[in-house]
DNA sequence: GTGAAAGCGCTAACAT
DNA sequence: ATGTTAGCGCTTTCAC
């Protein structure tokens, strides 16, 4: 089968621990050893066996990335994002799908598998704050998103809060007063939903706009058709509404889809925004406003910061790092 | 650190392959004697070092997906689909990101970090079928898409000529006569475009329409922006036109997107269908109608023969297997 | 500068 | 029914 460091030693008419300084790059070998060395693995064509490395190294050169789906576009490109900075510090990504499930995030956070990468960048959606206790890994980790602060571990996050807000006032500031919101969770506080519902309220506080449940629409998840779902009840319910927040964008393309059919116009009768400046913002009709939550400085940041406790998982004290955000103005909330 | 079975056996007083036979639900061993070890596994928390077990066993229980990115909702779909399919039997996916790009794709067939797994289900589009015989991975491999048929590995792909034959002959069965292509690739033959081209001439052919150039909008790559440029230069050049056939759906949204900017009606002015039956077909504006190639099927199929091959490499013959596509009918085909 | 030997944690013959 | 032994392919002391 493939050749083993044996082989090429032999080949090369040397002692195998030779040419392992070959490859490592050590320094007490002669060029002239090093060289008939090269020239027996390239005739071998061996390769390194990664795994027996990873068992005597003790890290593998791989991370996972634990998500809810690939499907939900944010997490797809999420997912590229990360992806692209592993590959820039020569680590490969491993992914599992949680389907937001909690026990199978608990499954994913205990399966043995994960000690066949070096750490985890989990992004939890079942899980909660209540939850703390059990997000621990036997590898380092990097916690993403809005569902757990309090634990022991880096942290990289939105600014939901804010970023919500943000949205909410670009709308106020073309003159909307009675904005629906598309994507509540029922009891939510901690949770994105949670949060950007906390933004919205602060938003109109601001402005002395009195809070009204009645333009809110909940949602189990958030796949367009939730978004669909939630305008036809918001239409069905009968109440005056100028704009409608979707608390991400697949949400707001869903919605944007049924204002659309009931005869609403986009931004006239209607403004729209979303949230995290999905590629898709740039060509729906109309194009989709959005807030861009910083989602390339949340995979670079991860990457970063769980190499950084790889390395040194005794360092530092865990860190909460925020991502700027901005708000993308685009013709969905046209003055 | 972690536990081994050297300490598992120590605590429960028994040699370390009791331990191992406990763990492999081997046969042999006294129910009290299991009882014992398993108290002790559970006292230790302990974890079976996977690396190990590879290095040993000589295989991970892990498979590589390469793709060109998962920003591309078409392969963010389908990489859904295989990671779903492979957890169904015990499996983890690696991603790999090939930006489409030849090289890079060479370099992921040839990395020793493909040893890491069990096998390759390989989404080339940078390589050619001239490339055929660098198409070699030192793991199984199935080869999804359509740039590479000559290889001596399983093939999985979807039906490009006569899936695109059957959206033309959609168009046309609407009463279209002038139909638009945007995503022709210049000169290919072979690719996913070279071949949806070919079913779009067979399908006008076979109606006695003539081909006409004129109608044909070049692209690079596959994004929506492409779509939204190659419509522009549609537009521009002036050329009549009834219909649109989208090479993917996100092509296809592009065009939609300045179809309607410049104030065609879809369908009634320009009828527009798609490739690939992506969720967001759904709720666009008009929703889209497209060619659904059978994704969840290229999906389960490739892990299935993927498996077959890993289990026996020396196996049946490679298969060239095509899966089941259907035309769905959406509003922007509406009669 | 090069080689010999130990061992990472596990599985699988082969004893006992 | 349980224990012993030998590696999987590599890195890493430590000698020479």
């Amino acid at each position: 089968m493939a050749a083993t460091l044996h082989d090429v030693a032999h080949v090369a008419g040397v002692s195998f621990k030779t040419v392992s300084n070959v490859i490592n790059d050590h320094p007490n070998v002669r060029p002239a050893t090093r060289e008939r060395v090269q020239k027996a693995i390239a005739e071998l064509g061996y390769r390194p066996n990664l795994t027996a490395r990873s068992l005597r190294s003790g890290h593998t050169g791989a991370i996972t990335l634990a998500v809810p789906q690939l499907r939900l576009p944010y997490f797809a490109e999420l997912a590229d994002a990360v992806i692209r900075a592993a590959e820039a510090r020569g680590l490969v990504v491993l992914i599992e799908q949680t389907s937001g499930e909690r026990d199978r995030e608990l499954e994913v956070l205990k399966s043995p598998r994960l000690r066949m990468s070096d750490g985890l960048i989990f992004s939890p959606l079942g899980l909660g704050e209540e939850d703390a206790a059990l997000v621990t890994a036997e590898v380092p980790m990097v916690l993403l998103g809005e569902r757990i602060f309090s634990g022991g571990c880096d942290h990289v996050t939105m600014q939901n809060v804010e970023g919500a807000r943000a949205a909410t006032e670009h709308l106020l500031d073309t003159g909307r007063q009675r904005i629906a919101v598309v994507g509540a969770h029922e009891g939510e506080v901690i949770g994105s939903a949670g949060l950007r519902l906390k933004g919205y309220r602060e938003a109109l506080e601001s402005r002395g706009i009195e809070y009204d449940d009645g333009l809110v629409a909940y949602v189990g998840t958030w796949h367009r058709a939730n978004g669909a779902e939630a305008m036809h009840e918001l239409l069905d319910r009968g109440v005056e509404f100028d704009a409608v927040f979707g608390f991400n964008d697949t949400l707001a393309q869903g919605a944007m889809r049924v204002l659309q059919e009931a005869g609403r116009r986009i931004p006239s009768d209607v403004a729209v925004i979303g949230f995290d400046d999905l590629d898709e913002t740039r060509y729906s009709i109309p194009t989709l406003s959005s807030v861009n939550p910083g989602r390339e400085e949340i995979a670079k940041t991860a990457i970063k910061v769980l190499m950084e406790r790889i390395k040194n998982p005794a360092g530092p004290a865990p860190r909460e790092i925020l991502t700027q955000f901005e708000v993308i103005a685009r013709e969905s909330t046209a003055a």
